[in-house]
RNA sequence: GGGGCUGUAGCUCAGGGGGAGAGCGCUUGACUCACAUUCAAGAGGUCCAGGGUUCAAAUCCCUGCAGCCCCACCA
């Protein structure tokens, strides 16, 4: 093997194989180790329907990053992976590909025929996209990969459904659901989206049934007119008070239907009476109850008209209502058409247009399932990060109507409900009966129908752990620490989560719940297949590799807002995994003799207080102990992108900038002792930066420390970095620190000047005490990255001659000799500026200063810091007017 | 109808009670022996507007303007 690095940063070269290393390892699983504390996370199951998105890999990156970071700290750490049946719209894909390929609809291919191409299905895409995660570096336990129709989900579903039933949670009832004509199903409230299109108001008469007027009822669904049972009035609205009671006739239809008095109408709305359509308008329906009206459905599941409606039989609702309406205003029943802007349900899955119908299904009670989740994020057992979403997370809750859970479909969980055909008995079992309970008649027959997927990924942290048994996984495990998703599925699946862990286990399921935004295109549209504006994670992989997306990811959001995705970022980030390839192979390459050995190197753990440190060693020390705590920190408080910004400004702007190009003089000169130290402090201080950017560039660190001294793996060996109080050096810090400003100004002053980078300058340094002192110790520094031949120490003005180019540092004045190629004019405009620039800030602080409301209320430190400033900006103001009466004699 | 988010450099966005940051872009210069996927130097901002709280507001509170999103039984 090579000893270095290749020459170019080619993550293809590695990321496969790494993967199929760490995973081999065995470091990926959860050891179930009573002396570790656990920190868990369950996998939000993607989709069997199709590939992973660009929204998957940010929420897998930002798992993966806590899930590494974790475990690195020493927890024993478990990420469960799996994947979701996702009943509706698997079902769709499959039914279209069999139409596709076969010709035929799921119904001629019959219920088990149709299972079995749905789990085909299941095998080939649910393999492809844990294939995906792997690609993404996501290290999870694939050795406890679940699928929510797997045998023990399975078990899982049923006995939550049988518990809850016998708590009488569940029931079932003919109630007014949502309905999908396209999807032939049923919905829940959470899956129906709500869209505002433009349509149009019909007032209709109501001819009286006695030859009156009658009454006029606005609508904005004619066609539902041939289910009307009555026409309602508010008994407050003076308007129709004499008409209750009376009946008027369904116009052209000349059915007679009454008036009544109702609360539920508001006078100010249309004309005040409201039709009554009780199988068709959820509202109606309980209006209906209360007066007891019946409840006739005039609209077939497919959406077309029924019997019901004569003549207009068999046609689609919307072909009805065309015709209805105009022959309505044929009969001079219309009085008016209004525009109107009016709400529409639409299924989330197909976006077809939503009826309400009356239909026997399953519900879930919610009410008291709702109370203890409402009481866990109040009582502060389950946080949201950020905290805003606990808002909308309570909202919900407080909000929330009976789930409707059965769905007409064939894939999912049947549901565990069983009648007798003889006596109608109605069973709720964790087997299937073979005789019926009360009258023990054969003719048993389970219900038809499916549950809700979500009813299943409800219990996914704790059914994927073994529940209802209670496993070794599920008492260590469980709860977990917290959950990563998308702010758009907090209702579907967040909070159904919550309330079923309660229910069930009496635990919540999750501490935390860390809240996401979405990732959009670079002009900030949601990514979609209709727009195609869709990015595949697994091209920008390929092009990129896999730890430039994840960077990108991971430092590109802030929490709980949506994300552009932009590639300049993504070349950004793939120029900084760059960076960090080519500072690793300088390193690597300094520590190798002729033979491709690696020179001797003091060992950490020999102490590192023996070996004699340089202030550069100490700057950079002091430096990486300061991000260590910075990002430690901002982990804690799950502010990912501001750890891994620091992280980046690290190994970039301190290490690579300043770091390594202070040392490279050390690493080809002769002091061989002195060379131990300098690679050991390289070696040291990029080994600490490779774990600290491990959880977000997992492949490039790892294949980095594989060439690096020491023994093991990253993933295995490589702990998280801890704040070091010995390498510490705050003094030798600074006098670096200010060693750096005097490096920029004499760069500064060579730009200004327009002195060719190549040519050696001569610098005259007026200084005293302390930092006469720090800047000596640092000469060759400054000849070295600032380009000088020379370097004089001067102490007394007196001694400059021609020297006329200046800069001010903290403590010292430095000045340049340019010769004939600086522009005097030029100069004393520059030392106006900064004078000015001086002036007014001194000027800020001053008036600060004298303000004994400051100085009386603000806490002491602030007040010192201030005052520093103001004598610093003093001090040196005073060398600028001296330099700027020197140059203004010159012009 | 209810709730929320956002408004900071040309662009995309961080940050956040003690007078402003990044990436990209732009200007100038350099193929300097790890890296031109680079290095050095720079220009560029009334931190949406108005009011309040405070010794101190871009930051906290209120109002307004602009944009985005979610929820809502939608006659």
């Amino acid at each position: 093997m090579e000893k270095n690095l290749s020459k170019t940063y080619d993550p293809k070269q590695f990321e496969k194989r790494l993967y199929e290393e760490w995973e081999k390892s065995g470091a990926f699983q959860g050891k179930r180790d009573k002396s570790k504390t656990p920190f868990t996370i369950v996998m939000p199951p993607p989709n069997i329907t199709g590939q992973l998105h660009m929204g998957h890999a940010l929420d897998h990156t930002l798992q993966d990053v806590l899930t590494r970071w974790k475990r690195m700290q020493g927890f024993d750490t478990l990420w469960l992976p799996g994947t979701d049946h996702a009943s509706i719209a698997t079902e769709v894909k499959v039914a279209d590909k069999i139409r596709e390929e076969e010709g035929k609809t799921k119904e001629e291919l019959g219920r088990e025929e149709f299972l079995k191409r749905a789990w085909e299905w299941k095998e080939t895409y649910g393999g492809r996209i844990t294939e995906q995660c792997r690609k993404l570096g996501d290290s999870c336990d694939w050795s406890r990969e679940r699928f929510t129709m797997d045998e023990g989900c399975n078990r899982a579903v049923v006995e939550f459904f049988v518990r809850l039933y016998e708590k009488n949670l569940i029931y079932r009832g003919n109630r007014i659901i949502n309905w999908c004509p396209s999807c032939g199903t049923s919905l829940s409230d959470a899956e129906v989206e709500h869209d505002d299109k433009n349509s149009k108001y019909y007032y209709i008469r109501y001819p009286g049934e006695d030859g009156s007027e009658g009454i006029v009822v606005a609508t904005s669904r004619p066609e539902t007119m041939f289910g009307d049972v009555a026409i309602a009035v508010n008994p407050e609205d003076s308007r129709y008070r004499d008409m209750i009671g009376k009946k008027v006739l369904l116009p052209l239809i000349g059915k007679a239907i009454p008036i009544l008095a109702d609360p539920y109408p508001d006078p100010e709305k249309g004309t005040g009476a409201v039709k009554i359509t009780p199988a068709h308008d959820p509202n109606d329906f309980e209006v209906g109850l209360r007066h007891n009206l019946p409840q006739p459905s005039c609209i077939n599941e497919d959406a077309t008209m029924n019997e019901l409606a004569g003549k207009y039989a068999g046609m689609d609702r919307y072909e009805c209502r065309k015709a209805w309406v105009a022959d309505l205003e044929a009969a001079g029943y219309l009085v008016k058409v209004e525009d109107m802007v009016i709400p529409v349900g639409e299924c989330y899955r197909c976006k077809d247009v939503v009826e309400p119908m009356l239909s026997e299904q399953w519900f879930v009670r919610m009410e008291e399932l709702a109370k203890p989740a409402i009481e866990a994020a109040k009582s502060g057992e389950l946080t949201h990060v950020p905290e805003r979403f606990e808002k909308i997370y309570l909202h919900w809750l407080e909000e929330i109507r009976d789930w409707c859970i059965s769905r007409q479909l064939w894939w999912g969980h049947r549901i565990p409900a069983y009648y007798c055909d003889d006596c109608g008995e109605i069973m709720v079992l964790r087997e299937a009966p073979k005789t019926c309970a009360k009258c023990g008649s054969g003719n048993i027959r389970q219900d038809e129908d499916v549950l809700d997927t979500w009813f299943s990924s409800a219990l996914w942290p704790f059914s994927t752990m073994g529940w209802p048994e209670q496993t070794p996984d599920l008492e260590h495990y469980f709860p977990t620490d917290v959950l990563v998703t998308g702010y758009d599925i907090i209702f579907f699946w967040v909070v159904r989560m919550v309330f079923s862990s309660l229910a069930m286990t009496g635990k919540v399921p999750f501490h935390h719940v860390y809240v996401h935004g979405l990732v959009r295109d670079a002009e900030g549209r949601k990514m979609s297949k209709s727009l195609g504006n869709g990015i595949d994670p697994l091209e920008i992989i390929d092009q990129y590799g896999a730890d430039a997306l994840r960077f990108m990811l991971a430092t590109g959001i802030s929490p709980g807002n949506d994300l552009r995705f932009k590639m300049d970022r993504l070349e950004s980030c793939r120029n900084f995994a760059n960076k960090l390839w080519n500072a690793s192979r300088f390193v690597i390459m300094n520590l190798l003799d002729e033979k491709g050995d690696f020179f001797p190197m003091a060992d950490a753990a020999e102490g590192i207080e023996k070996l004699v440190l340089k202030d550069e060693d100490k700057w950079i020390l002091t430096r990486l102990n300061q991000a260590v705590s910075e990002i430690t920190n901002k982990m804690e408080k799950y502010e990912l992108a501001l750890a891994g910004q620091r992280v980046h400004d690290l190994i970039w702007n301190e290490y690579c900038d300043w770091y390594i190009e202070l040392v490279k003089a050390r690493l080809y000169g002769e002091d061989e002792d002195d060379k131990l130290v300098a690679r050991f402090v390289l070696v040291k201080v990029l080994k600490d930066m490779l774990a600290l950017l491990h959880p977000f560039m997992p492949f490039i660190t790892e294949e980095i420390w594989g060439y690096l001294p020491g023994d093991g793996g990253m993933l295995i060996v490589a702990p998280w970095p801890v704040y070091d109080e010995a390498l510490n050096f705050p003094a030798e810090s600074d006098r670096m620190a200010l060693i750096m400003e005097t490096i920029r100004s004499i760069r500064n002053i060579r730009a200004e000047a327009e002195a060719a980078p190549s040519k050696k300058l001569r610098a005259v340094i007026l200084s005293t005490g302390d930092a006469l002192k720090a800047i000596k110790a640092g000469e060759s520094y400054l000849k070295n990255l600032a380009n000088l031949s020379e370097v004089r120490f001067i102490e007394d003005k007196g001694q400059i001659q021609e020297e006329i180019m200046s800069a001010v540092v903290h403590g010292a004045e430095i000045f340049i000799p340019l010769d004939d190629l600086v522009d005097y004019q030029a100069e004393y405009q520059r030392l106006e500026k900064e004078k000015t620039r001086l002036e007014a800030e001194r000027a800020r602080l001053s008036a600060k200063l004298e303000n004994q409301e400051f100085i009386k209320k603000a806490p002491e430190a602030v007040v010192a810091a201030e005052r520093e400033k103001f004598e610093k900006a003093g001090a040196m103001l005073e060398k600028i007017e001296e330099r700027l009466s020197f140059v203004a004699k010159k012009i």
